[in-house]
DNA sequence: CAGTGGTCTAGACCACTAT
DNA sequence: TAGTGGTCTAGACCACTGA
């Protein structure tokens, strides 16, 4: 029986999980038809309803598609669509088995010279904030940031700042409004004189360049940072199709 | 009157557009309580099922989050995470307003090195088919590839290989097992001699590096493909957050 | 305890597809 | 016309939260 009703697990999760291993596990093939709703209702006696919740859960999974009229069919996996998901850089080392580390170099009330009056969409010479910061993994230097966001509330820099230094932890401290979105562009380029010796790199090293900004509600700027990671210690790894479980591991 | 239950526009639909705009527009700020379900019902005059369809859409979309027992909250924005979506080098040239181009520098049948047995999983000296290739955005190149897939079928390299020369394709056409996950890294680096001259400039140039690699269903290797991109021309943009759509305009 | 979201049912009508 | 998935209803019971 593939159906226990009386399982403190759902219904439509049993199914969810039973049609999911058919199509992982090759049984069911890309472009073989499923069975009718009315028909896995039926064999399992359970509601149609219920039969339509694990089909979407699948649909949602990309794993089958429906067809208005004709029936639900197996998907073909997408390979060549990249999405690279850098949650969170911190947990990114520790998941390597390393210790991430963040060192504060500098925060500092600075005036905002014409380039930075201009990311940051405020006049040139008012007070903003500024960070200089490295994140190390086991003692090794990996990533180079600089974040700039206004100085309106004339607060202390705080001890939040440091346990979150995040772009937008740093905004929400600062400004009046709360952050709403975030732009990230990520680009290729060589280190300047400044981030080879914070990183202690040679000039000219290859990294990865990541440029933030995050606005408020109406898009106004609140703050902008700029994150250089080394190009030989640092790699974006995206996984796609229907193996992923044991993918994992290498 | 919000919902039009004889519209054609689904009940839920309505009733989740109307949500996504209440919060969207800062009526309902992070952390605010949305209406029961049955409230939301009784309010409209619809089922508690329809409401939950409209609840269920806007915490798929990450608006909102439920709690069991408590309620519906408007949920904060994540800005600190990164998903670079490169769904298609093509796409994302015509998107901004430039005519992409493939050129086929070279394909043929070649026999692997020990380098590229390794990376194919074969035995050095097994036959290989081997592509090369620039990308062109209004005549200029912005990416060289090159792809290497076994060579089972002794078939002749199609035409359709050049239609679709995603490495997934490839590996398509020339194994015996059908393609079901891929891996791919992306780094920073510099050009080397080869990729130079194929790109136009200068050996040294910050470019990103991405490393595909196609699996079939037993995680055997299918296919190989080394993808280099200019630094100066490509940039991945990832936006989060709330106020999304009038953002891709710039 | 009353109220919440989570699950499930057994119907119903619809638009669409193929024959 | 028969069969499909898409939508919707009016109930029901449950586990969990907070007072």
């Amino acid at each position: 029986m593939i159906i226990d009703k009386h399982s403190v697990i759902p219904i439509y999760y049993q199914l969810f999980k039973y049609l999911e291993k058919e199509i992982r596990g090759g049984h069911l093939k890309p472009g073989d038809a499923l069975p009718t709703e009315a028909e896995l209702a039926a064999a399992h006696g359970i509601s149609r309803m219920t039969v339509r919740r694990a089909i979407s859960e699948l649909a949602a999974a990309d794993l089958i598609y429906t067809q208005k009229g004709k029936g639900t069919f197996v998907a073909k996996p997408k390979l060549d669509n990249v999405v690279f998901d850098l949650r969170n850089f911190y947990d990114e080392i520790r998941q390597k088995g390393m210790t991430p580390h963040a060192k504060l170099l500098e925060a500092k009330v600075i005036r905002a010279d014409e380039q930075l009056a201009k990311r940051l969409g405020i006049a040139v010479n008012a007070r903003c904030i500024f960070f200089r910061m490295v994140t190390l993994a086991n003692g090794e230097p990996v990533a180079y940031e600089e974040k700039y966001t206004i100085y309106r509330k004339r607060l202390p820099i705080l001890e939040s700042e440091l346990k979150d230094p995040s772009l937008s932890n740093l905004a929400a401290v600062h400004s009046n409004m709360p952050p709403a979105s975030s732009k990230k562009v990520l680009m290729a380029s060589k280190t300047n004189e400044e981030e080879s010796s914070a990183l202690g790199v040679a000039p000219g090293t290859p990294v990865l360049l990541m440029l933030q900004t995050v606005y408020d509600q109406d898009r106004r700027v609140l703050a902008w940072g700029k994150s250089v990671y080394r190009g030989d210690r640092t790699k974006l790894i995206s996984y796609d199709g229907w193996n992923l479980e044991e993918m994992q591991g290498s």
